[in-house]
DNA sequence: GTCTATACTAGGATAGAC
DNA sequence: GTCTATCCTAGTATAGAC
């Protein structure tokens, strides 16, 4: 079953969320506005989150986490040659940030400081299992640990800072350039 | 006269918003925060900035731009050796992020949708400004406008990514770490 | 320039009917 | 599960004294 399309109309609220949170930061975005965006009445809403903004934040957090497993970190732990698992990590953030137009959920619930911090620390810790299942990838590649490290730290920041710069610049291309090139880097043969 | 330290108490209160935009973010900030944080009452605060927070988004805003200028673009744009105007840029980068600390407000302003368009207009700004001066400095050192417009563009990705990855994972030294290693590439004797 | 006091709106959250 | 109506706090902003 896919983290995108489950059953549950929690889920189909929860993808809005998603992006609701993302574009505006989690402060910015009111009860109202999740009601007009949802097409629910607030009280509906807090039938579903009875946390409140703060269940809300926690349960796209988790939803987020979860997307990643499913769509990432899974692929590039499975079997098969690196280059082709870089392929599919490089098209799902394509596709998650919207070529470059979309905000990151995570750089976004960072500076929420009114945010829950399990919310913070779920979106942080995608981070950190980021650059790990890509080292992993790596080193199932033949790259020593601390090389694979670094790689995949490398990638990730580019990743990162391609997304603001773009989104600064208003050039989807940037990012999509910076894609390229820090595939490119990934599956160097080059030994360090 | 440094745009740190001006002699106007507007300038003071600007510093004080600087930081707590770039932390909170615009929308989380309220006006009691900032009553707060300068000592100041919120009526002293309208005196100052008659618009209110969109106001004092935009003295932000233009601040940010004048210390960038300051302490970053005119050092690129100056006579003497590429690797000492590199180490200028990454000393104050370091400083300004507070090693990697201390979130960025282009980007915490970037996703505040009831920010003032003109503030938003401008910090953006700063980022096109940027690799504008650091391509301008590398030129000058010998390189193509085309590389060197993709080195530069590849350098502020690193920082602003950094950013990013070392605030979410919590360690610094991912950050100092980035520098270094976009330093090196910066200062890169290689011709592409 | 800064203060106290106040007006008004918007935001988060709940009660209770259906 | 969803609605309407309501409560209360927090937020922005202004008036007017000093």
């Amino acid at each position: 079953m896919s983290a995108l399309a489950d059953n549950g109309a929690r889920e189909e609220i929860i993808i809005t969320l998603f992006d609701l949170f993302r574009r505006g930061g989690y402060d910015a975005v009111s009860i109202a506005d999740i009601s007009e965006a949802t097409g629910l009445g607030k009280s509906s809403l807090y039938y579903h989150f009875p946390g409140g903004k703060p269940d809300m934040a926690e349960a796209v957090a988790d939803f987020a986490r979860g997307y990643m497993r499913e769509k990432m970190f899974a692929p590039l732990g499975a079997q098969g040659p690196l280059a082709r698992k870089i392929a599919v990590m490089m098209k799902t953030v394509a596709t998650m940030y919207e070529g470059g137009g979309a905000p990151c959920l995570i750089a976004s619930m960072m500076i929420s400081p009114t945010a829950s911090p399990k919310a913070v620390k779920t979106v942080k810790a995608i981070i950190a299992d980021w650059i790990d299942a890509l080292a992993g990838a790596l080193r199932a590649d033949g790259l020593s640990s601390a090389a694979a490290k670094r790689r995949a730290t490398a990638a990730v920041i580019a990743i990162q800072g391609a997304l603001v710069v773009a989104r600064a610049a208003g050039e989807k291309q940037i990012f999509s350039a910076a894609l390229k090139a820090a595939e490119k880097d990934l599956i160097d043969q080059r030994r360090e």
